[in-house]
Formats: C-alpha cells, structure tokens, sequence
DNA sequence: CCTTGACTTCGAGCGCGCTCGAAGACCTAC
DNA sequence: GTAGGTCTTCGAGCGCGCTCGAAGTCAAGG
C-alpha cells in the first residue's frame, strides 16, 4: 500500500499540500518521530521511481533538502507536495501545467486566484474527459453485450 | 459536430463495428446514397487527421479499397471501424491491443470469445482508471474548495 | 584499509502515438 | 497544354514523460 494509492470511498480527501493557507497541513503518514526520509523510502512508499522523483526535482517541481553528505532527506511537505503531483499526473494534467502551478506556489501568498483558476481550467477539462471516457466506455460495453449473439435491432 | 463526438446521453449507443456479428450494421451517418468518401472528408467527419488516417492503415487497423487512381475511398465499413477506433483510443486501450483486436476480427468467425476477452479485459482496466480518475479529482476540488479561505480542521 | 552499497550528477535514450515533409502521380478546369 | 489541387508512398522527426547508464562520492561494516 503506497501513500499515493487513492482511497476507494467517496469521503472527502485530507489535504496534501503545505500550500493550503491553512497553517500547518496534517500529516499525511502515521507519524512515528519526525519524517526524514531517503530517497529510496520515499519511491517505496509513494510508488513513484528514485529516477522520477530526481526527474521532478530536477524539473523543478520539488525541492528537497540535503542531508550534510549531499543526499536528498524528504520531510512530510516534500512528501504531501509529491502526492499532490502524483493526483495532478494521474488526471493527466500536464507537467508544464504542474510547473506553473507550484511556480505560484512557491511564489508565496497573494496569487492563489491564479493558483485557483488553473486547478479550476484543470478540473473542468478533467470532467469533460471522464464524460466522453464514460461515453466511449459505454460503447465498449454494448459491444461486449453483443457478442453474447443476443441481438435485438437497436432503436 | 463529427462523427467521433461521443453522445452526451447515455441511453444505449448504436452499433458502430461491422464485427458485431449480427448482420450488417446500422449506417454511421445519415446515408443519402452509397458512401463513397475521399480521406479528406473523412478526415473533416471524424476529426482523425489524413496523416492519422494512413497511419492506422500502415500498422493494419484498417484496409481501405482505392479507386481506380489509387486513391482511398472510405465506405461506411471502413469508416464504422475508424470510428470504434476511435473510441478504443478515448478509452487509451494502446495501439497494440487495438492491433490485436482487429487482428482477431479479420481472422473471422469462430474467435468471438477471445474478441470478447480482450475487450472485457480493457473495459475493466478503463474502469478501474476511471474510479481512480474521479478520486484524484475529488482532492482537486477538495483544494479548490479550500482555497476559498474556510479552513475546518479535518477530522 | 578495503569492500559494499546506496547515493550523487549528467546527459543520452526510449516507447508511444502521431506528425510532417519530400517527391511524384493523377484528375479537373481553364 | 498547363496550372492547381488532391492525392500517393516513404521515411524521418517530434513532444511527452519518463528511464537508464556511466562515473564518481560518501559512510558504514569487517
């Protein structure tokens, strides 16, 4: 069980991402002592490759502290940001759309209504495609239905 | 509106494979007289590119007949397999598994369980993307929501 | 001291699904 | 006859999102 799998009910998600002008996000893991992670940890954890996560660093999607011989230790934000990137990935939003957003993000406080309109563009381009998937889905289901040979003539 | 746009009802779609083994298929388009059509029309009724349409011919999702010029000319056959196609691809089922399928259905009769094993299996993986999808959306709009400033702590 | 192994940076490579351009054949209109 | 447009084939190129490998650094264990 990967931190980036999603729950499967409908209840509302906890927030992931220390960008929320919130305070403090809540924790994403159980928390035992303070998060510190090494790459390795972190790609286990989240499922996303060590190869990946240098590539969204290097991207400049995170930014991840060092510890004093130069390797990467992830606190509990890099980690909410990643499974934040993880949720925007999964709705196939773009990379360059993900860069712009944490642009703003690590802009500090005073554009979230452009932070906002993105993820909003985003949302609604997301719903259109679950509607046509849904629609091309139902294709593929009559299809499937039709070839148990029953066949009425369609309306 | 081409032909490819996907019904936004969802009352049962019409079929759109000659595969389906039922007789001839219902006509695609309202057919005023035998359908005959350049790749350009095509192209302009589907929204699938001329570049598009001779790459699905080259890696064999469709066999087109020519005229006597050698130019293609797409009848409702050809252009009721385009259009499934086209759904396969919204539904992201790979080049691969559509080869495959069509591989089966030019084999004729007698494969339908395995046609039918195929689809099945896609169907099932678009509808785990597709709970996934709606999951990853639920924590878009969980932070759009909470970019409104109302910050409850989450339980 | 020496090995082991996990880490680092960097740049190149890959798989997918198109997308494009060059060069030429053919029909139609003038 | 010739210009223009649409088609043909073929192979190369592209954008995306990783993915990999080489070569080197560092820390811990024996």
């Amino acid at each position: 069980m990967t931190v980036t799998e999603l729950p499967r009910a409908s209840a509302p998600p906890a927030p992931v991402d220390a960008a929320t002008p919130c305070g403090p996000p809540a924790p994403v893991l159980p928390q035992d002592g303070p998060l510190w992670l090494s790459i390795a940890e972190v790609a286990e954890q989240t499922g996303v490759s060590a190869h990946t996560l240098r590539y969204y660093e290097r991207i400049g999607l995170l930014e991840v502290p060092r510890d004093h011989a130069g390797r990467r230790r992830y606190t509990n934000v890099e980690l909410a940001r990643l499974v934040f990137i993880t949720r925007l990935r999964l709705t196939a939003m773009p990379i360059r759309d993900i860069q712009a957003y944490f642009r703003l993000v690590d802009e500090g406080p005073g554009n979230e209504s452009e932070r906002l309109a993105l993820l909003e563009r985003h949302r609604n381009q997301v719903k259109i495609r679950l509607t046509a998937l849904q629609a091309a889905l139902d294709v593929i289901d009559f299809k499937i239905a039709t070839y148990g040979g029953v066949c009425e003539p369609t309306p």
